[in-house]
DNA sequence: CGCCAAAATTGATCTGCGTCAATCGACTTT
DNA sequence: AAAGTCGATTGACGCAGATCAATTTTGGCG
């Protein structure tokens, strides 16, 4: 195992170059703000499987992804895990009204986020609008995105919700590193059947039905897209 | 047949005396903001069963729910349909980014709606951000209920399903109503169906079966909670 | 390289819920 | 009150996907 645990960069890092600066929250910010901004956030590294934050903890920060892939999840008391969604660069973390998470957000793989104090965020917030207003606009997307997954989860069938998960994968990951027909799945079978309502069993017997019928190619850690016209198709149906 | 269909009506109304002035968007304006405002929105009637908006339709202006229970949902190309949630008085309708709904909104019964034009809505959000504010803690209290409905659709069964739903619209009536161990429901067993990914059969016996159980007791327009905690159990699991 | 643990795949079987079909009951209309 | 309509209930049966149980593959490490 890498020594890497969770580590706090001492410092030292500019908003201006950072990687995600064009379509996170901080894009509706100008120059002089952002050299404010800068001194409010702390870069924090987690590792493999490390847990960001946890469903009904207290929320005292705001995250925002710069590196790697979460995954966030909701668990039931008796250990049933539903995966809300998947965070990549960009995402921004830790809304919320109750003043407590309500999903928990564990690492796939190292991450890297910008770490907020909620308090002086706040405040930075207070006399900001447009940065409320971006706020608000990543929120309403979530909540479009959050409708769509309710359709896959309560009425599509198994085929359906692996060949949806995988072209909307794709077309996420498109905006930050361009298309390809090679889709990169970073996170576990389980991972995929937690997000999709599905059993792991289920999941990788989809694959391999997909990959029998020509569809996709079932590569290390990922998959190839060979026919994306048939599984548009179970996308569409 | 009622001879009703969508009505306008003619102006002459004040928020000052608006049945969801306490708890719908508008609590965050002081009373000089609410008379400015009261100017934008007209109420609206509909019939049952009329559709307020469309999925894909531009969207042109915003909804204030005053009356009555509406059923959102997203219909996929073949006609299976995902109801996203039931809209009840002081609910705002109609944010979105794209610039089009991302949903269908259908009155269940006789609906009454504040509507507001988007464009003179925006402007006057402009310079009130404590309306933004406002507005964004509607979108994240429902983003955190579509997590929760994620859950529910993802990784229970149908009995789970059918005792939290049953549990979750009284507690949603309770704040509008107070509480009771009757639990009104004012839509059909197939937007329950719709709404719980199953399909009206299952739903039916499940009510059937919780009342054989002496868990409930099924009557004209609702459900009657004989024995919460055997209800409370379900959703517990 | 070989050993071990974890993840993924595959197979056999089971079951919860869907499907199909009939009946019932509550309203509306005449 | 009879007839027709629509929603809800009930029953019989089938199947998609879960469960249980082996393998097989992969990756880390001495």
């Amino acid at each position: 195992m890498r020594a890497s645990v969770t580590t706090i960069e001492p410092n030292g890092h500019f908003c201006s170059d950072c990687a995600v600066r064009g379509f996170a929250v901080c894009s509706s910010l100008d120059p002089a703000e952002l050299r404010e901004f800068e001194h409010l956030g702390c870069r924090v590294h987690f590792a493999t499987g490390e847990t960001v934050f946890s469903e009904e903890d207290i929320a005292t920060s705001f995250y925002n992804l710069l590196e790697g892939v979460m995954r966030l999840y909701k668990l039931l008391p008796d250990g049933r895990r539903q995966i809300v969604g998947f965070a990549l660069p960009g995402d921004f973390l830790g809304m919320n009204i109750s003043g407590r998470h309500n999903f928990s957000a564990d690492a796939i793989g190292a991450v890297t986020v910008c770490q907020f104090a909620k308090a002086p965020f706040g405040r930075f917030i207070e006399d900001r609008p447009h940065l409320l207003r971006r706020i608000n606009e990543l929120a309403i997307r979530e909540l479009s995105q959050a409708r769509d997954h309710m359709v896959l989860l309560g009425r599509r069938s198994a085929d359906e919700k692996v060949a949806t998960f995988l072209l909307g994968w794709r077309e996420r990951l498109f905006s930050l590193k361009g298309s390809s027909n090679m889709v990169p799945l970073p996170m576990s079978r389980q991972d995929i059947a937690d997000y999709l309502g599905l059993t792991i069993e289920t999941v990788s017997r989809t694959f391999t039905k997909l990959e029998r019928h020509g569809a996709i190619e079932i590569v290390h850690g990922g998959i190839g897209l060979r026919d994306r016209a048939r599984v548009e198709a179970l996308v569409a149906a």
